[in-house]
DNA sequence: ACATCATATGTACAAGCGTACACAACGATG
DNA sequence: CATCGTTGTGTACGCTTGTACATATGATGT
């Protein structure tokens, strides 16, 4: 068979790193071994340990795999933007998105961002993705300080939608965004625009 | 020693559960077996599989103890709202203290969220939490919309300071609050106050 | 052709796991 | 006091895991 003398595929680590989102996707972080990846990737147990140096290698290859999905269709979105329309509707559109189609990459990064509360090696990529979302979004809104509330709310709101199976109400989506990107853009904060940061405000 | 002789003690159930919830604290959902509670406990390992008939079980219990602990402080901070301030101020002061004195509380309640995610014995539990939530804040903001999208502003903002170790800036976190609760309250949704849910709007 | 080296593979091992189960100790009931 | 059922305890089994390592293979440079 094809599968027995497989041997010099080049790029077997991409592979390997794909089949381990593909685990990660249909069983969890929790169920992510070495052994459950070569059976995804169809190769032989040695060539996991091969190829990456121990499990939070592997368990950090796949997630920066899950990561650059999730931006390149955060990007994607971004400059599909039209510039004419409510930006509460545009970004509602991204949600909806992810809530439907993309459900199943949603449930993934999330997964990553959970992942990255407790394990020191993840969290890096978990913050470099919100700062990387973060920037994106400025340009739609007025400001940086806008955008990361504009995050934060998308986030618990999908948190939400996951969690409990409320049908997803894209005017409950467009109604919160709106409200936020509704205030004076440096209303009740110093906002961090391009300047330099405030001198420390309240403890 | 009273270790070796500690027969019949009352509610070990309870002390198991509670030793559970450190070992989550400590180390981490994926950390937590049979033998990690029992030695936290300082019972066998056969008292823990006495108690509780699966290893789901005893996780299970674990984050009902955390799901409690988190809703009754939210409670607790709910009756010590003063109806005369501003309540983005009030709110605000809640994050301050889940960030500050409470945050290694606020951290096992992001596990259970995110435990929710994939395990289905869980999810009823995080699910519950959130609506509980909402109905405790449905009592400081004008309708059940709004409580939802200030629940979801908050997790997203916590996460933040979570995963990037972003400085806590109250101002940023009222500023947002301020503005969601600036809008009028049955803008531009047919808010499902105390009355019947609308017809269903959009796909 | 030959040597060299990165890559590929199968196997082995120690550790940790959930769970089952036989037995010991105790309180309650008669 | 005898009996019984609940509670507590120690141990053992089968399984999965991460990792190490000896070996095999094919490409590459000379």
């Amino acid at each position: 068979m094809a599968a027995a003398t497989r041997r010099h595929d080049p790029d077997r680590r991409r592979r390997i790193t794909e089949a381990a989102v593909r685990v990660i996707r249909e069983r969890g972080i929790s169920a992510l071994s070495h052994r459950a990846a070569a059976a995804a990737a169809d190769v032989p147990l040695g060539s996991t340990t091969y190829h990456f140096a121990g499990l939070d290698d592997l368990l950090l290859a796949a997630l920066r795999e899950v990561n650059d999905g999730w931006l390149a269709r955060f990007r994607a979105w971004s400059d599909s933007v039209d510039p004419d329309r409510p930006p509460a509707e545009e970004i509602t559109r991204f949600v909806a998105g992810s809530l439907a189609a993309e459900r199943s990459r949603t449930e993934l990064e999330y997964e990553l961002y959970f992942a990255g509360l407790r394990n020191p090696v993840v969290r890096p990529v978990a913050a470099g993705c919100l700062d990387e979302m973060v920037a994106l979004l400025r340009r739609h809104v007025p400001d940086e300080h806008t955008a990361r509330a504009v995050i934060a709310l998308l986030d618990g709101l999908m948190l939400q939608y996951l969690l409990t199976g409320r049908p997803f109400r894209p005017e409950e989506v467009r109604d919160g965004l709106a409200r936020l990107l509704s205030g004076s853009p440096s209303g009740g904060l110093p906002h961090s625009g391009t300047g330099s940061p405030p001198p420390a405000a309240a403890g």
